[in-house]
DNA sequence: ATTGACATATTACCATGGTAGTATATCTGA
DNA sequence: TCAGATATACTACCATGGTAATATGTCAAT
């Protein structure tokens, strides 16, 4: 199936005036989260670039970027294609998010800042009023700000952005199972339970919830390979 | 100072049947662990592309690259320099580094796998002849393959992906303190105790040891910032 | 001597054309 | 009907030219 039949409104939001190749990855990378780009879906540089009115090359930067990240399969010569979802690699996202989650969290536990929990407190209220209104996109950015803060209030910048490019391959699987009612709240309270521990300066409890949290994707995984088996590879 | 000075000699290995851009991140980035393009010394793609006999394409796509892994810094429509030693940056690679490579051997302590055991061993025979032979770069890329061992007997490329990244930040420390006596050897005694934590099955041990391995680069950057303070930012 | 305005040079960024390699469709011969 | 050869279309990759933004050097005015 080409592009453009189903890809036009959605990939039209650039803004000429900004360096494009990172919008334009930016751009391609949620559109292939939330599978609203199935997995291997043929994606030419030719195509998008047309279809975003921009030129090639930004467009091939931003699949080279997307490719580190295991989004996308690029076959010189051939074609670039959206990434199936390999379990392995989704396993493997989750092995290097644990680890690097868990290590955060400990030092956020350790020191201890009143600021940075005070921002853990603004952050649960937001999610709770989205899970009283059901409101799926509203929880995930704030699930996303949640796990930022964390990192960051312990200025670790490049652990956020290494977290955040894995947690791609876990996103997409995510999203598939997040609708299902009840899944929003187990969320929050989960993150509740983190941050009660962070604020008792307790730094092993803090990691023991966090390694429960993150580890939600195995039964997610477990379920969804019999309901929706072609989108794996 | 211009590149074309200093740097004619070691950047003109380039194979054209093969794809130019990943070897010239590999180029670029090699001279840059090794000093030998020193910290804010500035790089135009256009000087670079010259000099490798290639045009400014892949040259500025690997340039890209480099400053996704915190080794140059792209300041638009001004220039490319390479990034000065940030203690902050050398120290959350090492977080990083930490975190990842704990849990990774803890995990091959757990499988105890005979064959990644023995592979281990070939490594360590290989390190403890160049420690011998005082061959530097030798025990440098057998150090790297150690470490390369380790996550890939576990299946986990994307982790060593990872570690290897944020490598590069504690290699252009560490190479400026491994010439002094007695380093090499010291290293060598640390893998062996983690090869040897390993094959006992002691995944806590194996832990302790890795981390105190790695915990190496503390000592070196302390001793560094009084002796060679114009090379960090 | 110092400051400000202006001209020049240099930069990264984007657009676009050319090329070798690969898949697919079409044709040929049995 | 089917296997093999050929042609066509498509791809990612590299080369190169154009552009706006920034830095630097020059010179005049005070």
């Amino acid at each position: 199936m080409s592009l453009t039949d189903k890809q036009s409104a959605s990939l039209l939001a650039i803004d000429p005036k900004l360096p494009m190749a990172p919008q334009i990855y930016g751009n391609i990378r949620q559109s292939i989260l939330n599978l609203r780009l199935a997995p291997k879906q043929a994606l030419s540089e030719k195509e998008l670039a047309l279809m975003l009115g921009v030129s090639r090359t930004p467009v091939r930067e931003a699949l080279i970027k997307l490719a580190e990240d295991g989004l996308v399969d690029i076959f010189p010569q051939r074609g670039t294609f959206v990434a199936p979802i390999r379990v392995s690699e989704v396993l493997e996202a989750q092995f290097i998010r644990e680890a690097l989650e868990m290590s955060v969290v400990a030092r956020v536990a350790e020191l201890s800042d009143p600021v940075a929990i005070a921002r853990l407190h603004e952050s649960l209220a937001r999610q709770k009023r989205a899970v009283d209104h059901s409101d799926l996109d509203g929880f995930l950015a704030e699930d996303e700000n949640f796990h930022f803060i964390l990192s960051v209030s312990v200025n670790l910048t490049r652990a956020w952005k290494v977290i955040q490019n894995v947690k791609g391959q876990l996103d997409r699987v995510r999203v598939l199972s997040l609708p299902e009612p009840g899944q929003l709240a187990a969320l929050y309270e989960q993150h509740l339970a983190i941050v009660n521990a962070i604020e008792a300066g307790n730094s092993s409890a803090a990691k023991r919830h966090m390694a429960k949290h993150l580890q939600q994707v195995f039964r997610t995984i477990e379920s969804l390979l019999a309901k929706r088996a072609e989108i794996f590879d």
